[in-house]
DNA sequence: CTAATTAGTTAGATTATCTAATTATATGAA
DNA sequence: TTCATATAATTAGATAATCTAACTAATTAG
């Protein structure tokens, strides 16, 4: 599943570490003209920052057998729950990938009695999905593991640091939103 | 491979978009008591946008028939070019993946003709792996695109907002790669 | 000189996605 | 009313990115 943790490797002919140093020069030598450079930069480390925040969440999942997307589905479950017909259709609209991939996360959900399929009865065409008793378990106790390495994702900014950054962080999340036509 | 872009739906039972208050509120239910609000609010944002950015780039890298990882790969044997011996070990220990994923990743490669193997003289276990001509025409057809992607991320932040959030960014950038022991 | 180690690959698995085809049901138009 | 079309979900089959374990070949160390 996801990447490794333990060393494979011993006494290899590491690479060394360049830093983003390197990667400035070459972007002096490729970037078009009216790319601004500064914001190239920024953006470069925006990225690898997202690669890197994307392993430590699924790193400190992984020990209770769920991935980001998965837990993502069964938020989902949770939160509409009054809502009651959530159907493979309206999450997979809903989380941007094809009702296919859909069936097979539910699959491998249900497999673990983590979320429950029954027919519509208004049409038969349709599933409704829910999440089990089972399922809230397990969310309850990935929950807090889940809230807790969310925060640490702020650990070493100080107060100030975190209110300007939270103005920043809402527009950029917002705009992105915007560009990628989705929004939760 | 990515996800979809099309609109496969059309009637469907959408469900409705919630933003982020009942995240905030299932938080409150089920964060433990330790656990900064804000931080994991704004770390649940940073997962989000985190989520958004890989999206945004691999959309933009799709049209040229390469993802992030791999250009990733390639962009470490153009650095360190005047580095004979770049081996597959090397890589993936830079990588941080296992050196069975490296050999698929190179199969990938070369069978595209963008990188090429040759045996080590010095020690023949090893191989050195090297960009072609065809690899790096490739990779100067790309940068050009990923940079203004990578920029783009940026777009809607006035002067002010990309100095403050600078000195923010190279701070969570630094302490993420220490947490994760890697470094580029 | 043999045993252990190392580098790379192969084989086989899982997860997450896709597209295209299939099945069952519902709807609309002649 | 029936038949063509549309829709919901699933199935079948594919690709990508990862993994572990086993294997081969080469090197090194006791």
């Amino acid at each position: 599943m996801g990447k490794n943790t333990e060393r494979e490797f011993s006494s290899e002919q590491q690479l060394p570490t360049l830093g983003v140093a390197p990667y400035l020069k070459l972007m002096n030598q490729t970037a078009a003209p009216d790319t601004e450079h500064n914001a190239a930069h920024m953006g470069l480390l925006m990225l690898w920052l997202s690669d890197n925040i994307l392993d430590v969440v699924d790193g400190d999942l992984a020990s209770y057998g769920i991935t980001e997307s998965k837990l993502d589905l069964m938020l989902l479950l949770l939160l509409h729950e009054e809502n009651e017909g959530i159907t493979p259709s309206g999450l997979a609209s809903r989380l941007g990938i094809r009702r296919a991939s859909v069936t097979a996360m539910l699959d491998w959900l249900e497999k673990r009695d983590w979320i429950a399929r029954r027919q519509s009865n208004a049409d038969r065409r349709m599933v409704h999905v829910s999440i089990t008793e089972k399922g809230r378990y397990l969310v309850n106790q990935v929950l807090p593991v889940f809230w807790a390495t969310c925060a640490s994702l702020l650990d070493g900014l100080n107060t100030t640091e975190r209110d300007i950054f939270k103005k920043v962080l809402l527009k950029l999340h917002g705009n992105i939103e915007k560009r990628m036509g989705g929004g939760r």
